[in-house]
Order: C-alpha cells, then sequence, then structure tokens
DNA sequence: TGTACATCAGTGAACGCGCGTTCACTGATGTAC
DNA sequence: TGTACATCAGTGAACGCGCGTTCACTGATGTAC
C-alpha cells in the first residue's frame, strides 16, 4: 500500500471530515481519537497528520461541514413545505424535533461545550459561532418570507425554544416527547 | 499533618462536593481532574478515595448538589418576586438569562452532554434526569400559582426557551443579548 | 482520668492506560529528461 | 513514449504527557481497659 494519487488522496481527505463531523456530534469532540476517526475513514492512525496539522484543524472543519449540512437540510425542509402549501416554520420546527432525524445530531447542541470552553479567537469556537448565526439567520429569513407578521424576538425565542427542546430531549432521554411536543405546538402559534 | 477527627472529615468531604459542582459546570467533568478539585478544597489528590469511589461517584453527587442549589435559588427569586408583586414567572426567567448570575452556570446546560454520553442505568444521568424533572415541576408550579391561565405547553417552550437561549448565549459569547432578551420578553408575554 | 493501641484521614510519589503526536519506512504516483 | 528519480500518501510502531487510581506511610483521633 504505496503512496496513492493525488484525487484519491483528496477523497480520502473529504471523508475523514465527514466521518469526524458525524462521529464529533454523536459522542463528543474529546471521547473520539484520531484513530477512531481514521479507522472510520478506513485508513491508520499515522495517515492523519498528512491531512491536518491537528486535531484541533480537523475540529474546526468538522464543525463547518455539520452547519453547512444542517443548513442544506433545513433548506430542503423549506422548499418542500413551500411547494406543499404547508407552513414553513412549522415544517422546520417538525423536523428539527423529530426523533428520527437525530441520527445526524444538531450541530449546535452537540458542539455547543466544546464551544464554550475555548477562548473566542479559536478558529473552531469561531466556527461555531458562524454556524449558528448562518443557521438563525436562514431559519428567520424562511419564516419570515412565510409569515410576514412573525417577529424577530417571537421567531429567536422558537428558535432557543427548538435548540432547548432537544437539548434536554438528548441528555434526559425520558422527557424528550413532553418538551419536543410542546415546541413544535408552538411552532404553529408563532404568530400568536 | 496526620488523622483528621470525623466532624472535620465530613467537613471536607462537602467541601470537595461543592468545590466540584462549581469547578464542573464551569470547565466540564472530564477537564476537571481529581487534583484540581482536592487542590481547590485545599487537600492533595491522595485523600480523593478516603471519600469518594471514583471520580464518576463524586460526578453524580456533584451534580445533584448544583441541582439543588439551582432550585433553592429559583424559589427564593421566586418569593421575593412574589412578595414585591412581581410577576413570578418573569422574575425566573430575568434572573435565570441575567449574565451576571452564571457565576455558577446552570446544570442543565452544563453537564447535559455528559448526561447525554452515558447510558440511562448510569447515576450521574439519573441524577441529572431528576433535575431537570424536579426544576421543571418548581417552575411549573410556581408559574402556575401566579398566573392561572399558563398552559403546561406553553411553560415547557418558555423553559425550554430560557435553557436553549441560555446555552447559546454561553456557547457562541457575542450572541449572548439577543436571546437572552428575547427570552425575557417572551416570559412576559405568557399568557398571549 | 490516664495509658496503650488500633484506626484511618490525609500525604506525596508512583503506576498504568489512553491518546495526540512523531517517526522511519514502503511503494505507487508524479515528474524531468 | 520510456526510463530514472524524487515525492509523498499511507502504514504501523513508538514516544510522551496527562490523569484516574493505587499504595506505603504519617501521625492525630478514637477506643479499650
Amino acid at each position: 500500500m504505496g503512496r496513492s494519487s493525488r484525487s484519491q488522496a483528496d477523497h480520502n481527505r473529504a471523508r475523514i471530515v465527514e466521518v469526524a463531523s458525524g462521529l464529533f456530534r454523536a459522542y463528543g469532540i474529546e471521547a473520539v481519537g484520531i484513530a477512531d476517526v481514521m479507522k472510520a475513514a478506513g485508513m491508520t492512525q499515522g495517515g492523519f497528520y498528512r491531512h491536518f496539522s491537528s486535531k484541533d484543524g480537523l475540529a474546526a472543519e468538522a464543525c463547518t461541514l455539520a452547519f453547512r449540512k444542517a443548513a442544506e437540510n433545513w433548506r430542503r425542509v423549506a422548499q418542500d413545505a413551500a411547494q406543499n402549501g404547508r407552513d414553513v416554520t412549522e415544517a422546520i420546527a417538525a423536523y428539527y424535533l423529530s426523533p428520527k432525524s437525530p441520527h445526524m445530531t444538531c450541530p449546535m447542541i452537540a458542539l455547543a461545550p466544546d464551544a464554550a470552553r475555548r477562548p473566542s479567537d479559536d478558529p473552531f469556537r469561531q466556527a461555531y459561532v458562524a454556524g449558528v448565526r448562518d443557521l438563525f439567520s436562514m431559519f428567520a429569513e424562511l419564516a419570515a418570507a412565510s409569515d410576514s407578521e412573525a417577529i424577530d424576538d417571537r421567531l429567536r425565542v422558537l428558535f432557543a425554544g427548538m435548540v432547548g427542546s432537544n437539548m434536554l430531549a438528548r441528555a434526559t432521554g425520558t422527557e424528550a416527547g413532553a418538551f419536543r411536543n410542546a415546541a413544535i405546538a408552538a411552532s404553529g402559534a408563532k404568530a400568536g
């Protein structure tokens, strides 16, 4: 097993980021080792540093990818809802709060503790902050387009309520349903 | 420095739990070592295992203590508000969302990642789940007493919105104000 | 109450394991001519 | 197009550090008489 071609190497690098993005969110960055990531990507740990200068570098890229994927999913759900004449905000909330979808856990929740304990100039933390900002901007944009009555503050609370519901649902396991259902109900009554 | 008296030992044990409760919430359980806790408690790491069978045992007790303290604070804030004729729900929300108060960070947020990755029969996770349940029950009880119109689901969303706002505020740092202010505003309009 | 002894809270060093990182090496890929 | 050589993606073992845990030891506390 000698040198790989340039395109193969690029493919491998992207695969490492993709695999890490899922593992980091599922188990936490600290709990996932370089060897775990590389094994899941079909390689051995030694090759890792051909692609990344450190585990932190990978974490930052994995964070960015996770938010990009989440944004793509949200936009897709919103488009589907709009085409079928359903309420966009409610559709996003229902998708986000569905217990089935978190096979890919929300990066806002899963990566929050790691972001919180890093300094504000840390690349990973900056990627996290940018991800949350972009995700909320998109949410507000999509929701406003479907309901011009919705005020910023109300969207913010709904957004925070969705995040809080899923976080509590994930951490407690048992009480998942109650908070999730409440948040979905609230999304339908958002225009008060 | 030989053997301590029984009462002194009890005092030391309680101090270890108290110190750990703060450190674990501030920096995360994994990031805080036994040596750190013992040093902050004014002892050396070797004596730790006279009091606890493992770091996990301490974590479970620290979790319980953190929730007990949070519940006490909430109840105190609610009583003060009731005596002064102010809205109880709004007072709790304002207290919880105040950027000054998190010198002691909310255990629901700070301990969530650790609770999430443990099995459901783990003592720490059980302590966390019980803590969330008790805190929400108390919140609902206090809020219902002050405003009989408030429905369970609405309280749940407000609760989750408060938690989500503080989590995002903590993790992003910069966007703290926006989500917090929105949640406080929502608490005032809860009876919608 | 005093004395001899057992107990055990706390000390400080050492162990052992996991994990991020480094390194010598392999051999296919890419390049110069 | 071939050929000789340099490059470098990936391998697998080893290093080094941090941290949870263990352990021999100290000496004040608690107890038996």
